[in-house]
DNA sequence: CGGGTATCCTGATAGC
DNA sequence: TGCTATCAGGATACCC
């Protein structure tokens, strides 16, 4: 479900809710949920403590605790969502984990497929240092992105999925920006120029900051803001779940591709197949004697 | 190092 | 209609 944008308006609208409450008690309903300590380790350190403000990194909603009592991390890879209600009202399906409050209400983390995290941690760095620039940074320029990108030989758009690179993209706003920059999700990284990068990093950071505007993107039952609503940007679409649509560009029918094992849209005429290699082929079969060979097409 | 695959989970829906 | 196969906004641990 949740990329940057979405995690983005998800703490957008949950921290007025939190922040400022003491938490008063952990419900923990699917064990592997919490991380980064023993139930009762992470008890001790955040029952008591007071939230005193929330922000994201990356894909990280991140509930900093006051008095040196740690913060709390949440992730919500696929299907994760975070709700603030009312202490009385009913639990609602999939609720993994939830925080008591203080004020009468508790922070409700659903998640139906249960990969998302709420890990604790002494210090948010601890996890924030094998992630990449956020790349809606002010600092964060075209050059950053193109030794980021040039420097290595990676495929593209597993290379951009990568937190280590930037920090925040994930599936459909790859694909997005790949359509919108004309490039095939398979190139080469270190064959990019110039006049590429700088128009992944100019085109990302539009889509990012739009899709934001929109509060992310919702397409079926999984993603809705903690108010309750879908986010917009799918009705902006270009690429992602397009396929077999024309292309708002050429007229081209899309197609579907798989790239390290996410499903992958592209226009095949605007992001042409890179002429030379993509990446490193790997050559085995040092020399065909041809003594075996039976078919070849 | 880079890329492919399996794994963690459940539910929606596409296809027969 | 009913059953089964496929796929899903993420990340990581292995294997070659
Ligand atoms: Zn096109």
């Amino acid at each position: 479900m949740p990329e940057l944008p979405e995690v983005e308006t998800v703490v957008r609208q949950i921290a007025p809710g939190v922040e400022k409450r003491t938490i008063r008690g952990l419900d923990l309903y699917w064990a592997r949920t919490l991380s980064g300590g023993t139930r009762a380790r992470v008890e001790r350190a955040i029952v008591g403590a007071r939230i005193a403000r929330s922000y994201r990194r990356a894909k990280w909603i991140v509930f900093e605790l006051a008095a040196g009592r740690g913060a709390l991390l949440v992730h919500l890879r696929m299907t994760g969502r975070l709700f603030v209600r009312a202490t009385k009202e009913p639990a609602s399906d999939y609720v993994r984990l939830s925080l008591a409050l203080s004020g009468g209400k508790r922070l409700d983390f659903e998640d139906v497929r249960k990969f998302g995290r709420v890990h604790w941690c002494a210090d948010p760095n601890e996890v924030f240092e094998s992630l990449g620039p956020e790349p809606l940074a002010d600092d964060f320029t075209a050059e950053d992105l193109h030794m980021a990108l040039t420097s290595r030989r990676r495929m593209l758009k597993p290379l951009l999925l990568d937190q280590t690179v930037v920090a925040g993209l994930g599936n459909i706003y790859v694909d997005e920006t790949l359509f919108a920059s004309g490039l095939h999700p398979l190139t080469a990284s270190d064959r990019l120029g110039r006049a590429d990068t700088e128009r992944i990093h100019t085109n990302m950071r539009r889509i990012l900051a739009r899709a934001i505007e929109c509060q992310g993107s919702s397409f079926d039952v999984f993603y809705r803001t903690p108010e309750g609503q879908p986010g917009r940007f799918q009705d902006e679409f270009l690429a992602y779940g397009r396929d077999g649509r024309p292309c708002r560009n050429c007229g081209t029918e899309l197609i579907k591709l798989t790239v390290a094992q996410r499903g992958t849209h592209v226009c095949p005429v605007c992001q042409p197949k890179p002429r030379r290699r993509r990446v490193a082929k790997k050559k085995r079969t040092a020399r065909r004697t041809d003594t075996t060979s039976t078919s070849r097409p």
